[in-house]
DNA sequence: TCATCACGTGAACCTGGTTCATAATGGTGC
DNA sequence: GCACCATTATGAACCAGGTTCACGTGATGA
């Protein structure tokens, strides 16, 4: 009697049409008019039944955000398996995440939707580790890269933990972003090529921590060719 | 005849009434529950008075967020006004940001809202503009501190712009106050010293960059004398 | 075939932001 | 002083949109 294992197949099935079709609403009209019912009714189901799987819409969009941050981590994953340097596996990161948030738009702007104290403490405790959760086995990954590199004699830790170590190229790179989406605060920079900038000062943070081999970040050709390489090998 | 000035100034009073109790409101219950109504009846005016100051509610947030953003770049600027090395400044801005979401924790949650498309976008054009506004004179200032560098021959910019190159230490530090921020991204890191990896990765980035004089990151003394320095002649 | 039950439904509910007809205030000219 | 007018304050009504729940429906199993 499968009939128990369908149901719960059909309930997943309808789980991710309800997130797809947010996605496409967001994408479409933008996350501000993103509307419960409209979602609801744009999947051929009524508000209640689209409340049988949210909680509630900030619920939504954690789970939104989760699901994407599942592919992100799994690009992350990919990339600490590279089979290359630590240093070029570190740097190959903020390559990843600048690509992949090129790729998804939306994506950034949701995580930072989310991640506001009006978002994530409306949303249910649920779903809020349930996202948590999908960063454990990244953070160990790069963690793991990071003890490499320190065991191997690539980076000299200093006064710094393991995490507090992998914190500063993810900060750059978060940060980066961050204020590169942000209209209004950049704009007036004028900023050329902001890709180059992260790419750039990763690359400089790098330096900074003596994390050999050295990368020589007035050689834009060279960099140019790293960041295709890795685009080329590891993302495409 | 200055009943026409009086107006304005009663005005102007008023505004500033209806800002520092939101403040008090989000302080003592969180931005969550902020209501304009309520706001209002706490200031002992009506709904409709509020709103002949703001035209949403969005834009109160964005007025309240504006207000703070100028005591932050007035110690900016006096930052950058230090008599020191150019270097020591730059580390001094990391210290002085850092310093000033401390003393004003509410104030680094807001603005990560403000910067919310739903909430940015949803302001009045000239809500935004003004706080835009408030983040000329600082960048400019801080570009300054740059040129100086550059000039001195203590930076070599390389490839980068001066914009560019003040866009990394601003990373860095907006990173990693957005990570620390993040409730749920980081705890299961479980960083003791928050507040020293960033500055460590400011220094760490500052080095990489090559600028004069280099500090030696591994001396935790000389890290926390700095700072403490920094603090007590210019922040207290 | 019928009783039961789980699930889908969408109109009604409720919260809270926004508006606007009305009242109050205070300045101006006689 | 007083009458008039312009300006501003008021808060009840309005409205949008998230959430709920009493009801209907179709499947399940005796």
């Amino acid at each position: 009697m499968g009939t128990q294992e369908r149901r719960q197949r059909e309930f997943a099935a309808r789980e991710l049409l309800f997130l797809d079709t947010a996605r496409r609403l967001i994408r479409e009209e933008g996350l501000l008019t993103l509307q419960m019912a409209r979602l609801a009714r744009a999947c051929d189901y009524a508000t209640g039944t689209l409340y049988q799987h949210f909680a509630s819409k900030e619920d939504l969009l954690v789970a939104l955000a989760t699901q994407r941050l599942k592919e992100h981590c799994a690009l992350f994953c990919k990339v600490t398996a590279w089979p290359a340097g630590t240093r070029e596996r570190m740097f190959a990161l903020t390559v990843a995440d600048e690509y992949f948030s090129r790729r998804h738009p939306t994506y950034t702007r949701l995580m930072q939707y989310v991640f506001t104290e009006v978002v994530w403490e409306t949303a249910s405790e649920q779903r809020r580790s349930a996202l948590s959760d999908e960063l454990k086995p990244v953070v160990a990954a790069i963690s793991g890269v990071v003890e490499q590199a320190v065991a191997a004699g690539e980076v000299q830790p200093g006064i710094l933990s393991t995490h507090e170590l992998m914190l500063g190229p993810w900060a750059v790179c978060h940060g980066m972003q961050s204020l590169m989406q942000s209209r209004g605060l950049l704009n007036q920079l004028s900023i050329d090529a902001p890709r180059r900038s992260i790419y750039v000062h990763s690359q400089v943070l790098l330096n900074g921590l003596g994390w050999h081999p050295v990368f020589d970040v007035s050689d834009q050709a060279a960099l140019n060719a790293l960041v295709e390489r890795i685009e080329k090998e590891l993302l495409a």
